[in-house]
DNA sequence: CTGAAAGCGCTTACAG
DNA sequence: CTGAAAGCGCTTACAG
């Protein structure tokens, strides 16, 4: 029923590897020729099918987004607004995105998404934590894969990941100006390579402040390995608070642990900035609309989806290519929750 | 470099087309050779080349999922949690998801998804409201199609939706069993299929429980057809609080737009709920952890996302059967923001 | 620069 | 119940 190469072929009085070279832009084809095809291709609106096209070239112009279902559906939107832009950036090579969810307890290799096992994708991007088996069974398959904000130790793959450290340093240095020092730190240490790397950024950069000695000061932190939560703040700003008195500030490993750090401050009656400074990750939406407005690190999550789309594609054209970790800049949004002595 | 079906036929000694019709499932075969060629397929751990299958069939086996970029990326996670049931839901068909997210002033037909020009889709999910033109677009081209929580007037199309009068029905009887009668609406009348049901639903809600006067008076309710968000909330709340004194209770017409009004509130210095008690809809994450924890209307966001699919699939089998819409059952769960009398 | 032809890996009437 | 064969709509060496 539809329109193929062969009509295009036909009507155009050439032969469809010509066709086929035009619609590809490869190969040599001379000017008057491409011109007189191509109008005819745009005067009946031709496009090339698909499965004919993945079947003769052994390529399936398909991208594979691999993502675990917890993420995808957390309220925080964050991996959905890297799906975004993954897909944004898949149009520009005319790639289609396969979306699969994997499960925490995936059974590798027998539960894995079908697109890997039907090698129905010429690439995958996995985005944010999955079960470590599943990486290995990409690496081992060799199918091509980027990472993003996510890391698996001692294996070479190429990541997109986003400036932890950095976010935090900037949290840092904006309370200092405020002349605040005791600050604490809650969420994890080790659950995930971002909150790692967080955490790794609230002592070093408190270490470039000369507050070292507070950041090493336990009573000053709250480690929880586990999925972030709202929870884990509550409980953590509590523990904090007991454990060292003097705190004028916390941050918070992301928003949604500060949510419930400014929640639990509230019931204790504690003012928020005047008592306690707090300071989010991620700034989402409900970080402006928090009460207090919640400062927080913008992550560009959309930018973070394209980036690793334009790697991805890199490393399918040339598979040999040196691992690449590409690192988005991330920025301190300043609101009500640490204008302590409102001098921004 | 795969294995192919050739490869399988030879082994087990059989022609490719009996090895197809067990791989499909379809024909007349043999138990004996069914089991013989199985045995060998799963020895190999053969899997058909889509593209192949593609090509031959005129069949994809790719369902699209069509959503606007906004939807997809805002923060309560709603349309991303009908994604992962599509998503989960496929794979029950051995089908692939393929993702695009349009854009509000999309220019169709020329900057539609890809895969509908491409024709590489059995048929499309669109979830939320796009720009009508694509739906009209995609019921010419007949392709088959399934609505999720959008309504186009006038037009027949298979269609997943929850039941949001009767969401707010059970809002309004809780209250009403609390004593609560001046009861309150804010959000919208129009902009969206689903607000103007949940409107509807405040207003046959309180109609049935004799407060018909109060849901026809205009000082009671906020209606701005616009996107939601928390400031519409905000805003709503004021304007209402002043024009109706009495005010006991107000129901917003999701949880974004409560979570403003909350705000507002408590700027107010009002109690919630001793003062105002307060009733959202969508029962998202942050629901549960604002302060004081929402009473919402809980929506089985994965459920609707399977429903979907499954009728998507229905349609395609038949494409002459009748249009279906399917009504997904919501459920109100009271927390603190709505216990006034304390009579759960 | 262009064409003839083989081939990609399946499915599906059609015989038998 | 099973096999031989055509065909799906492209791409891609290979000639010329």
């Amino acid at each position: 029923m539809g329109i193929t190469i062969k009509d295009i072929a036909q009507i155009a009085g050439v032969s469809t590897s010509t066709v086929s070279l035009i619609m590809s832009g490869k190969g040599y084809v001379s000017g008057d020729t491409r011109e007189k095809v191509q109008k005819i291709i745009d005067e009946y609106n031709y496009r090339p099918l698909r499965s004919a096209r993945q079947l003769a070239s052994n390529k399936t112009g398909n991208i594979g987004f691999i993502i675990s279902d917890v993420h995808l559906s957390r309220s925080e939107a964050f991996y959905s607004r890297i799906l975004l832009g993954a897909e944004l950036e898949a149009r520009n090579y005319d790639a289609y995105l396969l979306l699969s969810t994997v499960r925490a307890d995936l059974d590798v290799p027998r539960n894995i998404p079908r697109f890997l096992k039907g090698r129905d994708i010429d690439g995958v991007i996995v985005a944010g934590s999955v079960p470590h088996d599943l990486i290995k069974y990409i690496l081992k398959e060799n199918i091509p894969m980027v990472l993003i904000d996510f890391k698996v130790e001692n294996l070479k793959i190429d990541t997109v990941f986003m400036d932890n450290r950095s976010g935090i340093h900037q949290a840092v240095e904006h309370l200092v100006k405020q002349n605040i020092r005791q600050i604490g730190f809650i969420g994890g240490s080790n659950y995930h390579p971002s909150i790692r790397e967080r955490f790794e950024g609230y002592q070093t950069g408190m270490e470039k402040n000369g507050l070292g000695n507070i950041a090493r000061n336990k009573d000053y932190t709250y480690l929880i390995d586990d999925e972030t939560s709202a929870e884990i703040g509550a409980k953590g700003i509590s523990s904090v608070l007991k454990s060292a008195s003097e705190l004028e500030a916390v941050i918070c490993v992301n928003d949604t642990t500060a949510l419930g750090c400014l929640q639990q401050l509230r019931e204790q009656r504690k003012r928020i900035p005047e008592d306690i400074a707090v300071i989010g990750f991620d700034d989402n939406y409900y970080a402006s609309v928090m009460h207090p407005p919640l400062s927080s690190i913008y992550v560009p999550k959309v930018e973070m989806g394209m980036a690793a789309m334009k790697l991805l594609m890199e490393r399918i054209e040339n598979r040999k290519q040196l691992c690449q970790t590409r690192v988005i800049p991330v920025e301190l949004v300043v609101r009500e929750s640490s204008m302590q002595n409102h001098i921004i």
